[in-house]
DNA sequence: ATTTTTTAAGTCAATAATAATCAATAGGAA
DNA sequence: TTCCTATTGATTATTATTGACTTAAAAAAT
């Protein structure tokens, strides 16, 4: 087991996580890349590299940032628990192949018990199917696992419900 | 949590905004350049460039103007009636050609405007950064179209999932 | 009716201040 | 070794601001 614990990147993203709890009641958070880089002694870009190593969409994350004078790097977290035990269990379940007319059927399972909405079934099943020509079971399963646990633990609430 | 949102810009455009909710049962509001600019203090075509930056189509807005005399500034609220239109819109904003930059940028402003979730978002950015080694502009765009549209059309039908 | 003047909006390029990208390099683990 | 993660810095791109110059519309003057 690799122990990156006190490496700068570590660090960095400690920081960032520790600033999500002072904000309890918000789902986002802003900073500046200079100044980060400057309260680290880093260079900027190494702010893009644990942003892109470690607060990316997969993981739950969103970023918006703005270039220029006022510019800011703005992190909204979706989803916040920790996903240890869940991860484990889409992985157990999906296991390291699923053809795509299994992955629908849980979809669907998915659906009844309100773990996702019917839009959002409808997003995963498009996304599934457009490997088009290279759709392997393989590679629909890491497609499906990387798209079900990014919205693993955050709950469905009223705001993830658009009618249209 | 620190603002960073305090450019002249940003004011401008939430002022704007501001109008529109005064307005609640109109579907636009009309300015005029130098009084606005004179009011903030900037030069003129600092309007222009707040409307460019933040009242195009893809936000939604239209602007028209008029010059010399009786001169002024119209912002167009685009009204959707029927889902067709939602989906038309989103063709014509996303066009052949997408980067995934531009991509996300637009994901942010359907979230601001209410078209999707975070959560979608959450889905779609990772569904658009899959394609990893073949990802083109055109893929890109093709495939989030398709996304898209399957959300703004409110029935589920065949064509959402139509490989190409 | 035509030309000139006045008034207001549009365009474009220059500048300053950030952030993003990309490729090279280093370091540690298997 | 070989692979993956981190670090670094040079280069590129974006954002906001400003002002000089251009264009358009209406009024005034002829």
């Amino acid at each position: 087991m690799q122990d990156y614990s006190d490496n700068l990147s570590q660090v960095i993203e400690r920081y960032i996580l520790g600033l999500f709890q002072n904000e309890e009641d918000e789902n986002f958070i802003s900073l500046r890349r200079k100044e980060l880089a400057e309260m680290f002694g880093c260079v900027p870009s190494q702010i893009n590299y644990v942003l892109r190593s470690r607060f990316g969409p997969e993981r739950g994350y969103l970023i918006e940032s703005r270039r220029g004078e006022y510019g800011y790097i703005k992190i909204l977290r979706i989803t916040y628990d920790e996903p240890k035990e869940k991860s484990k269990h889409i992985n157990d379940i999906i296991g390291d192949e699923i053809s795509l007319h299994d992955a629908c059927r849980l979809l669907e399972v998915l659906k009844e018990r309100s773990f996702i909405t019917d839009r959002e079934r409808l997003l995963i099943e498009i996304a599934l199917r457009n490997e088009s020509s290279n759709k392997t079971p393989r590679k629909t399963a890491r497609l499906f696992k990387r798209l079900l646990k990014s919205l693993m633990s955050s709950e469905i609430s009223e705001e993830n419900f658009i009618d249209n």
